[in-house]
DNA sequence: ACACGAGTTTTCGTATACAAATACGTCTCA
DNA sequence: TGAGACGTATTTGTATACGAAAACTCGTGT
């Protein structure tokens, strides 16, 4: 108990450390929907105590990243196809309303940004996946921030990190959410201050990856084993390897809550 | 009702509690911005350890109702100008939304549901201050949550509350922020399922209730000190003597944070 | 073999303990 | 009188303790 362990006071709270840490595993697709998520483990990976891991996990669970049930712990959330629907529905709405707002407001630097982030998209994409995934959601928290609304931001940040939650359980292995091709045009719509135009992009551009996030996937059921191995891969927990049958028909009724 | 609320457990989750006595006290004006909350005070009169009431008021900051600070505890958030617009904006956007979808899927038997919300609110109109603001909220969420998007509904519930907030800071002390018969046009509107009616007449209604937030509020500026004399006055706070001039300077701390 | 139970282990819910930080009040010294 | 120094009381941050609810284990009876 003489243990001293605190290096440096950083001004970054521990329990963000573990928030971010476990929200950006999620949205990297390392940790998957369902994936439990007990605390003493996680406060051992993280070297905190559970009081600060709840606090992570109480945060997450408010922006809907993670479920948490009574006396069961906490698990990715599986967001129903209801749910993804949702919040599709309210990405659409949010975003297109930065799109209005930025027409008016955007400035030249503020163009050269959004260009500088979809070069990177464009170099990351078909190259490396998870940079892929990251930077595609990033784009979108970027136009939402230079609207200078700030609850919006902060909606729109909340929604494209459950995308990707929809998409690690909906979605094809590899499809790349967002095209770059319609990240540029909504860019020259803005250019052009032409905010009918934009906001219309961008709506077809959301329902271009609720396309290929949700309609492409109800055929898809073979995928769960694949994502089984990928999960036992990252956790070594050891003895559970054998299961892939046993979870499967579960991972079929994706609107089962488990 | 229980759509969006269902976060506290059925078991009645002890911190659901206070989360809930905390936000109606918020909401109805109970405590207002800049208010301190010490976790203590709460646990003491809520009965529970500061465990449960941390849990709480993450759960409140989370929605932008409390602010917290580092090392000096928790406070009822006061809303700056610019963030009240873009929740005003915030809301605009969401509640169109629900206005589209709504025209569309309403049934009967919720637009009697409506009629009757109304209903409630017009009785309590002129005759309860506080039971007019609770209602006035009650209506826009009871609209969300009709839409039967989670995500939305659970958004309009949040800016909502925190219009309470900006009311309660730059508000008119008897503003009633809704008006009854806006009320009733919208919800002739959904009726003859019109849409676009029915959109035009909320971003009219919201227009207005910001306008006689806000705008009203400019001018007003030595407001500050009738703020603070109805927050002595509802805070029995003995020890201070009721002294006016061990209140200013606080109070002058308190007006630069915005 | 299978279903079922008792005991054990794990994990959660909550209170409490204690250190660190802050706020408060007092005393001293110009 | 006023400004700082210093000690004390409050309040927060975090770990830990402990009972209780699940999950797991394994042995038993049919």
């Amino acid at each position: 108990m003489s243990l001293l362990k605190d290096r440096g006071r950083s001004a970054v709270s521990r329990s963000g450390v573990i928030y971010r840490g476990l929200r950006q595993a999620i949205s990297d697709h390392a940790l998957l929907p369902g994936d439990k998520l007990p605390e003493d483990t996680i406060g051992e990976r993280f070297g905190a105590s559970r009081t600060l891991v709840r606090e992570a996990l109480m945060r997450l669970k408010a922006e809907g990243l993670v479920d948490m049930q009574p006396n069961r712990g906490a698990a990715v959330a599986r967001p129903s196809l209801d749910e993804a629907r949702h919040i599709f529905a309210a990405r659409a709405c949010l975003e297109r309303e930065v799109m209005a707002t930025l027409a008016v407001s955007i400035t030249p630097r503020q163009l050269a940004a959004l260009e500088a982030q979809v070069e990177k998209e464009r170099d990351a994409d078909g190259k490396d996946g998870l940079e892929s995934i990251r930077f595609a959601g990033a784009f979108h928290v970027l136009l939402a921030e230079m609207s200078g609304n700030r609850v919006v931001a902060r909606y729109v940040d909340e929604l494209v990190s459950r995308c990707a939650l929809i998409i690690a359980l909906y979605g094809q292995p590899h499809a790349s959410d967002c095209a770059v091709s319609e990240h540029r045009s909504i860019i020259e719509a803005l250019r052009e201050r032409n905010g009918a135009q934009a906001a219309k992009l961008m709506a077809h551009h959301l329902g271009e990856v609720e396309g290929r996030a949700l309609l492409a996937q109800p055929s898809r059921r073979p995928d769960i084993g694949d994502i089984l191995g990928r999960y036992a891969l990252r956790r070594p927990r050891p003895a559970t390897g054998a299961k892939a049958a046993s979870e499967s028909p579960e991972a079929g009724r994706e609107n089962r809550r488990r």
